[in-house]
DNA sequence: TCTTGATTACTAGTATGGAAGTATGGCACA
DNA sequence: TGTGCCATACTTCCATACTAGTAATCAAGA
């Protein structure tokens, strides 16, 4: 896309533009609304915002800082492609944290956050079929939510400068989401968190993390020009186990 | 400490300053040389630095995203305080990811790998009494030698952001360091991989990164000064289970 | 003595100009 | 036709100037 469309959405004046300029620009980028590999360049955009080049160049900052973009001094400034191994090893980070989320959970249930969860869960039915955008955003809060009942709400926040890269890919793969499958998966969590079943729910979580692993293949295969691969000779990616004493 | 002090390492002239300056200050936050709570400005380590405030100014949007600064437009920008809150979140964090790791590691013992590590231990036996600062590196490379054995070295290179505020009490405990014990741990925990015993490789993982949690009571009462307490109505936070089904 | 107001000295945020480095296109030459 | 050089047009990076907002000081008045 151009970057005229960004200035699309009017910036205030009242508050810092940098920050504002970062935002835009992340959701352009994670939306692909940029093509991966493409140039972008500071002036460019500065001039397509009706603002100086300063405010531009700190978002840039904060995004190379991020991974969405690539700064090479002195030559230009690329979208980065989606890093492959990033996607895999953001997707083990977020695994390893939910799973010890809800640990904690099911360890002491919660009458009033199951209760919370399974209305979020009729919402999701609701626009299962519909609207698969707002459904993402309803999944996100659901991990949210589980986060914030285990009284991690901060470690969400955290990670969420980390899951830049896995959530480009889950605009990619928007189309092909098996919301019906996911929104049962969330059930089996609660279940098992309401239960105080551990091992159940340490099964679910991860289980249901790792769906985005058996559609990676097929959106890599749909968009290749999107992904920046591993090297041939690196080893494949391992996860953990999920059935042992872990 | 004075800015002055920063100056002194000299800047390389030849690669970005921006850059530079941020792992400068960063340090310098990290080892408390900069006083929580005092304020900073932009001209002021410029001028210190003998640079414009440009890049100065570059560094401390990163040293701010960072939580190692807050930016007050308009006003000043002061050294964080070490946030209590974040040092147990990113604690729970970094225990999350690293159970995991060596659940990996556990489940497919390499020969190689173990024996680097019962180098490195050695190595840490050494230094045990002398230098605690060299212990602390070593103690960094171990875990990312872990990381790194499960080939999830990017997983570690991607936490670092987020352990700023661990470092910073990390660096204030560095005289009370149980080292003897620490050193044990990492035994325990390499003797559980090599088993291939994962209940004992969590155990052992988990109790051992849990060991700043024993400490940082203490070292709140050693440096009210240098903390920012949560508020007093907030629930006090929960750890993973370790025994159950997790 | 206390309060109130204006002035002053800061701060970060923004704009703009120039320096250094890199890619590219065209021209001279073989 | 193919090759090497140079001019030009970019790029990011840094320096500087300016704006606007905040805090603090100090003086005038009650």
């Amino acid at each position: 896309m151009k970057p005229e469309r960004v200035a699309a959405n009017s910036l205030d004046q009242a508050v810092p533009i940098g920050p504002q300029l970062y935002s835009l620009l992340r959701e352009a980028i994670v939306r692909n609304e940029f093509a991966p590999g493409n140039r972008i360049s500071e002036s460019e955009i500065a001039k397509a915002c009706g603002v100086s080049r300063q405010p531009a160049r700190e978002a840039f900052i904060r995004l190379a800082d991020e991974g969405l973009l690539a700064v090479l001094p002195q030559r230009g400034t690329i979208i980065s492609k989606i890093n492959y191994t990033a996607v895999v090893d953001a997707r083990f980070l977020r695994e390893a944290i939910e799973a010890d989320i809800v640990a904690i959970l099911a360890t002491n249930p919660d009458a009033a956050l199951t209760r919370e969860l399974r209305n979020q869960i009729k919402a999701q039915q609701d626009v299962a079929s519909s609207n698969k955008m707002r459904f993402s955003k309803l999944d996100d809060l659901f991990h949210k939510t589980l986060a914030a009942g285990a009284g991690k709400s901060s470690v969400w926040q955290q990670i969420q400068g980390l899951k830049s890269q896995m959530d480009r890919v889950r605009f990619l793969s928007l189309c092909q989401f098996p919301i019906k499958k996911l929104v049962e998966q969330h059930e089996a969590i609660i279940r098992a968190i309401e239960a105080g079943d551990l091992p159940a729910a340490n099964r679910a979580i991860r289980g249901h993390l790792r769906e985005v692993l058996t559609d990676l293949p097929q959106i890599l295969a749909a968009s290749p020009e999107f992904f920046e691969l591993p090297d041939a000779g690196s080893p494949a990616p391992v996860n953990t186990p999920i059935k042992g004493g872990d």
